[in-house]
DNA sequence: CCGGATCCGTTTCGATACTG
DNA sequence: CAGTATCGAAACGGATCCGG
């Protein structure tokens, strides 16, 4: 009994506090899903969409990112006083997470139910639908870019 | 172009920010970690384990975990002064969301790579081998306490 | 206006010491 | 062993200010 499958010790628990000091706080990870699942890519989009995030907390949390190379920072083309924020592929590689962890919710927060029909679809073939997804975000990503 | 797959609006983000009130910070996910994939139950277990975790942190976020209903406190029978933390099945349903992150630091942390092998044979299919893992941990804890 | 930076009061964290 | 108590440090949140 209590037989463990993986057996994850401390000096191999895969970096996952290494993790947490990047992501572990009650904004990153909120900001994250707005660069993933919507259209939002710049400081007052994003600061408006969030649950009333203040300003300095957005820029500290956003520095962080990017210095994590979470995210990236660009200046707007058609409007040099607009910077906008993309996901690096380091950041794309986190919808899984964020997939999970709103499924998740959506399971245990009855009011979340609204989009969970979404989420079970999304989340039902992961290399299908999820992967195509991802990749689709690095094709725009590219484009916007290059 | 940056077509939408997912729509996720404000009034719908699966509760996401509520889901991070309860495991956005450093130390939750943490703790979950070791309840997931060790035999670490006890107090004293779980602080040597985390790299030094603060004792009233330990407590505050055991306390805010069992108040979430992620963990349940359980008062050990063989050891009266002692209390054993396990995950409910609310937790159990985390598995996947700390699966991958630690399969995403795995990536982009090459120390970390210790335990990719396992992780990869892990994550590879969801729907047998994690599900698997779940149902002994549901199981494990039935039998601890019923 | 946009993207922050700065100031400041409040909340939370974290290390150590201590207690039942 | 399983936590409190205390207290300084850090983070948060609101408001305002500022350069472009």
């Amino acid at each position: 009994m209590k037989k463990q499958i993986v057996n994850v010790e401390r000096r191999s628990d895969c970096g996952l506090s290494m993790a947490l000091e990047a992501l572990g706080d009650r904004w990153s990870l909120l900001i994250l899903r707005d660069l993933m699942f919507t259209e939002k890519r710049s400081y007052s989009e994003l600061q408006s969409s969030e649950e009333g995030i203040a300003t300095n907390i957005l820029a500290s949390r956003l520095a962080a990112l990017e210095g994590n190379q979470i995210i990236r920072k660009y200046s707007d083309i058609t409007n040099g006083r607009r910077s906008l924020y993309y996901l690096t592929q380091k950041g794309i590689d986190l919808v899984p997470v964020v997939l999970e962890l709103m499924h998740w919710m959506s399971v245990y927060n009855p009011q979340a139910a609204v989009c969970s029909k979404q989420m079970k679809a999304f989340r039902k073939d992961r290399v299908s639908t999820i992967s195509n997804y991802m990749e689709q975000l690095k094709i725009q990503h590219l484009e916007d870019h290059e």
